[in-house]
DNA sequence: ACGGTCTGTCGAACCGGTTGGACGGAGAGC
DNA sequence: GCTCTCCGTCCAACCGGTTCGACAGACCGT
């Protein structure tokens, strides 16, 4: 069931069964049919390695995830559902490489093999050998998320800092006076996870700005944690009243901690942060949060590589987003 | 940067460098040093297509997941990447392609296009028809969950009706009369998901067993479902003091809709069922569940397929696991 | 000295597509 | 009636590997 039984059948060569196929070159009318005929009877379809080879593309995309061990959040999960899809409406496939740890590997494979056209690089850190790499080896990539000193580069991105300080500014308007920002976990933050660091800052800078006082802890990426932290911020900085977090994994923790505190949210104490709005909606009560829209990230990254596999000396291009703030109900004026 | 160019400067033939690499003929060790001296130098790799197409096989394993638009649970997520993860350590790839929906040209594409060497399917209904194409495409595949006859076919699974039985004479064994189990969605439902009914199966026949007084209700994925669904619970049967449930997705609303009613959990009413270790534990307070072992479902998963894929001929083999109940702290006696 | 095995290497065919150049025949223009 | 296009088709080369059969030379036993 190769092209050269649906030529032999059809009674025709071979390249005019390709050309009927590709349309690359007009065929009779007469003679597509039978083509179309034959190969609908046999359900015949092109063997894609062969195809591959001859064109000198996959039609594959790769997208690299961090390994299982380092569990996948929420928002992370939708995404890689929705490139998948994405590139699904494009006829493209997507590979998934695990990288770090022992899986460099499957880097390397998936790079120097020429398995895929592109690749879509997530959870990229401040300094990531990854993004060398695949410089170096000229295949087209995209980031989500982006270094820190983007030269040229394709990305997409959202930009934590502005959401971060939008919520510290949503929280000085209700009137708190002491915030925390409870960040992902101290090992991110010391590899240099741009979401980590551009949030702090971006805490930082707006409590600066309106006066208030601000502390940042780092938190595990898991409830337990989530939990511990939040006793602490309790016994150490007792008249804290909100905070802002970008850490989904940890919620569960702090809801439990909220209430062996016997707090009330909003009543006695406010949250927010950027949150997958699955998990936003699942908190009680439901959070006021920038929904992190992972749909949306993942159609233009598809689309942002592309273009650039299209044409590789175009200019880089890039995506700054900065989703609205949803008003759900877990914060309200300051009380005392 | 081909074979001909390694073979070229190391001043050999192409098929002795192809034998080099490969050793499936003996290669002197003076002409091995001078191959592997130009491989590492121009840092040579082979292209993944050519071989392909020569062997007759990709070296890559599909894993077909439900749309994104239908929510993965966390099971389901956990599963993915653990699947990524056991193919890379036997140097597979994994592509990924959504089914259902409008994402029948994918399927088809790899089904047909000969993409890849086998296929995991995910989410089975009890009469799926992709089964019955992947059987007449003469390619290898093994499901998660299983169709309701599975004459010989190839499967991983985990027993459903099996835990859920254990889940209702847990609550027995504590003096429980009146439970309820919280099933997935109707649509589900209604559509044959095997889990579901299986659940449905179990739970009743352990009810009758023990003689308790036994409902089941479907609930949508999501929280505001669970939220509704148990307060319907409470209105209809307010003798109820004990619920069995599968939905992970639901839990958050289930939980608010607890603290709603001021049930403490699990003084004045118990929760198990089997979910996602991680949901488990993310609880207030940790549920006493049953987890789903999904990494080892993907390894099973993976290594059944590898199997198949080596000898199309073997005789299939499944697995159906049962793993333990995590006691935490969700069940207690009833109280009256 | 001679046939026989064994080892290392090479040439050529093959996997299943795509594509550029050539070619035959029909129709148009003169 | 003759050339000139243009349309539709075919042939052959090519993509970059793998693998089978052949073969030269070393080594063995007799």
């Amino acid at each position: 069931m190769n092209i050269g039984e649906i030529a032999k059948r059809a009674g025709v060569s071979r390249s005019t069964v390709s050309y009927a196929l590709s349309g690359k070159r007009p065929v009779s009318t007469e003679t597509a049919r039978r083509i179309n005929e034959v190969i609908d009877e046999l359900g015949y379809r092109p063997n894609a390695s062969a195809r591959a080879l001859a064109e000198g593309r996959t039609r594959t995309l790769s997208l690299v995830i961090p390994p299982a061990s380092r569990r996948l959040t929420d928002v992370q999960l939708g995404f890689v559902a929705s490139v998948v899809e994405a590139a699904a409406t494009q006829d493209l496939d997507v590979l998934l490489s695990p990288s770090g740890g022992d899986h460099d590997r499957s880097f390397e494979r998936i790079v120097t093999g020429r398995r895929v056209d592109g690749v879509i690089l997530m959870e990229i850190l401040l300094d990531d050998p990854r993004v060398e790499r695949l410089e170096q080896a000229g295949l087209p990539f995209v980031t989500i998320g982006h270094v820190e000193h983007p030269g040229a580069s394709w990305w997409v991105d959202v930009d934590y800092a502005a959401l971060i300080r939008r919520c510290v500014h949503h929280l000085a308007d209700l009137g708190h006076q002491d915030v925390v920002l409870i960040n992902r976990s101290d090992e991110l933050v010391a590899a240099g996870y741009g979401p980590a660091l551009r949030s702090s800052a971006g805490f930082l800078e707006a409590a600066g700005e309106r006066g208030l006082t601000a502390r940042t802890v780092c938190c595990a990426d898991e409830p337990a944690a989530g939990l511990a932290c939040f006793e602490g911020i309790r016994s150490r900085w007792p008249e804290v009243t909100a905070a802002v977090t970008i850490n989904e994994a940890a919620l569960p923790g702090l809801q439990r901690a909220l209430h062996r505190a016997g707090l009330d949210v909003p009543r006695d104490f406010s949250i927010t942060g950027v949150i997958a709005s699955r998990l936003a909606e699942g908190f009680h009560p439901p959070l006021t949060a920038a929904d992190v829209p992972a749909e949306e990230m993942a159609r233009l990254a598809v689309n942002l590589l592309v273009e650039q596999i299209a044409d590789p000396g175009a200019t880089p291009r890039n995506a700054l987003l900065e989703p609205a703030i949803s008003l759900r109900s877990s914060t309200g004026a300051r009380r005392r």
